[in-house]
DNA sequence: AGACAGGAGCAGT
DNA sequence: ACTGCTCCTGTC
């Protein structure tokens, strides 16, 4: 449930008493890369796009409160970008009974999968190659601004932009995307795009797929390969069993599940998942994955292969 | 200042 | 099926 109050300038307020969301670990643990946190005496304070809105979102132990300029007075887009009706005990309840999860469901409690825009979760992943968090924010901010439509934001709040279109990027040459500073994330971006645009692959066909149906597709488009495609089904639709294996989920589960296995493949990977994590396989790795990356450095790394 | 970050794709085996 | 290299750019 929310709650709407109208301001002046069209600024509108909403409140939902949801407990145990942590929007810090949430907007940057890397799954998004539109928010910039904009602390407000001392209130965790976020500001970010969210389709064709700009959003400042406000968390404390109440719940989430959020701001947007809108005249519809209908946050139910912000509502399913949040997950805000996902049963999250649920989900948590169905892991199995295991001290390496549930050491990262204690460090990173209050960690959710958001619901993202599948055009830009898809292009953003797609920039990710071989980039931090901070880089990938970077190439993200710099085609809004160049190529997105410039949304509304209270008075006294910078302009800000939508991501652009598919049809828009599809529409650019390769420099202008390598202006943007893709290097040779440019053409596999230009070429997935035209590859939508001309219908070879279809965003709105996904979801309703298998996830092995739905994996084959996505890594159908240049650029996409079994990382970026688990990313966008797990980020971006209702695929709550894909399961990004990239570098650093790879060293969590050599170290905490397989101390002394040789080799091992992502394929074998992402089976172990299904076999151990279960349905929800995807938000067991993100917990196990951002808890990895943020312990202690020392740990963890390097040492025994 | 040169290694590093770290996914996809491909050639070579 | 695996290994090793290349693709750009920014950071440390």
């Amino acid at each position: 449930m929310s709650i709407a109050s109208e301001a002046s300038d069209r600024l509108v307020r909403y409140r939902w008493d949801v407990r145990g969301y942590d929007l810090d670990i949430t907007l940057a643990c890397g799954q998004s890369f539109r928010w910039r946190r904009k602390p407000i005496d001392g209130q965790s304070a976020w500001e970010g796009v969210v389709g064709k809105h700009w959003v400042r979102l406000i968390g404390n132990t109440e719940g989430i409160a959020a701001e947007v300029v809108d005249e519809s007075a209908d946050a139910s887009w912000l509502e399913t970008y949040l997950q805000l009706n996902v049963d999250h005990e649920a989900i948590v309840g169905s892991f199995p009974q295991d001290p390496q999860l549930a050491e990262a469901l204690e460090a990173c409690r209050g960690l959710r999968i958001l619901r993202q825009d599948p055009w830009e979760c898809l292009a953003s992943f797609i920039c990710s190659s071989t980039k931090r968090v901070a880089q990938i924010e970077s190439m993200v901010d710099q085609m809004c601004r160049r190529y997105g439509d410039q949304l509304k934001t209270p008075a006294g709040v910078l302009p800000v932009y939508a991501f652009p279109s598919v049809q828009r990027i599809a529409g650019l040459s390769e420099t202008d995307l390598r202006e943007c500073k893709l290097g040779f994330r440019a053409p596999n971006l230009l070429a997935a795009a035209r590859w939508i645009v001309e219908g070879r692959v279809s965003l709105e066909e996904i979801h309703k797929l298998s996830l092995a149906d739905a994996r084959q597709q996505l890594q159908m488009l240049p650029g996409v390969g079994p990382k970026i495609a688990d990313c966008v089904l797990l980020f971006a639709y209702d695929f709550p069993a894909a399961f990004p294996v990239d570098v650093w989920i790879r060293r969590a589960l050599a170290q905490l599940y397989f101390p002394r296995a040789r080799k091992l493949n992502d394929e074998r990977l992402r089976k172990f998942s299904d076999t151990h994590f279960g349905p929800y396989g995807g938000h067991a790795q993100q917990y196990l994955f951002h808890h990895f990356r943020t312990k202690r450095p020392r740990e963890g790394m390097g040492g025994a292969g």
